[in-house]
DNA sequence: AACTATTCATAAGG
DNA sequence: TCCTTATGAATAGTT
């Protein structure tokens, strides 16, 4: 497309190379966008110059394109080398995570249609235990209360006795208030 | 380039988008090919169809183009940022899994000396919930054995029968047989 | 950067 | 999907 038609080859002239560098990046980028616009498709397209220039078209993002890349080519592992650990990392604490979650579930009496008669016998057990233990900590509290409402109660009652023998003093200076005043009159 | 022109929007007509798609893939990933030859540069294409295939033109490797690129554009440091994105979701899984862990733990009834009085309540109704369920489930398979039982039952008794039913028959031939060789004699 | 002759890509149709 | 063909687009070579 041009004056006459050309060898697809190595560009020698380095000034020819660089001009027609400029216009088929133009042109390949354009047309990067048309497909992605027409066609509903994800493009990255990344190009470096021969001298090292980089030009990048994305329809999206690189981000977003190479995760695309790294599900649909499973093997190929683009960057797993790089992120290897913590992609594993990932994968176990979100199976230690589902896990966890079915026995809960279990223990909340969610989704066990499917468990075996066998199953539910663990499941009964650990249940038992565990109310049997929230109830033993329930009892403490009850016991603490009681043993906190008898404390109280002798509180209560030294108290009132302390009072009562505050009256009876005041009585005492009372008459004996009401006897000096009598010696005054 | 065609019979008429075309607006550059998405192709309403699925067929027709996927027959261009075709097209223009095969076009793009040839331009990608000549311009890396002509112009000696590093061309990386990667090209998910609407449907979701994945089409790639790279003219050394997708990795060696990565590379160059994180080292190209040292601000937008790709790794990192998926780095970072891995990280994070460890950390939000792992924050989900000691809840659950402690969620766990307290339904077994372990770890809960901490806990206020008013906290066990919701405990204890969870576990109680749990059981019923639990047994709920239980009851239904002893319904359906009692149920299986019965029918056992009644086919025993139906078989019982149909022995009985033949054990006479073959005692009247029995006996007829004794009867036809007594009027032999 | 423009221009333009030429080749190429491709839209529409089969 | 592949073939055909008319047409618009891209671009090689020139100014």
């Amino acid at each position: 497309m041009g004056r006459g038609k050309i060898e697809i080859k190595r560009i020698e002239n380095s000034t020819n190379r660089q001009v027609t560098y400029s216009k088929r990046r133009n042109g390949i980028i354009k047309k990067a966008k048309e497909i992605s616009v027409l066609c509903d498709a994800e493009v990255s397209l990344v190009i470096f110059s021969s001298t090292g220039k980089l030009s990048e078209y994305c329809s999206t993002t690189l981000m977003h394109a190479l995760d695309r890349y790294n599900e649909s080519s499973g093997k190929k592992k683009l960057w797993d080398a790089k992120h290897e650990h913590l992609s594993n990392e990932v994968n176990r604490i979100k199976k230690e995570n589902d896990n966890m979650m079915i026995e809960l579930r279990h223990l909340k009496g969610e989704d066990i249609t499917p468990l075996h008669y066998k199953e539910l016998i663990p499941l009964e057990e650990a249940l038992e235990n565990g109310l049997a233990n929230v109830r033993a900590k329930q009892m403490e509290f009850f016991k603490m209360r009681k043993k906190n409402e008898i404390m109280l109660e002798d509180e209560n009652k030294y108290l009132r006795y302390i009072l009562h023998q505050q009256e009876i003093a005041m009585d005492g200076n009372v008459r004996e208030l009401d006897h000096e005043k009598g010696r005054d009159y």
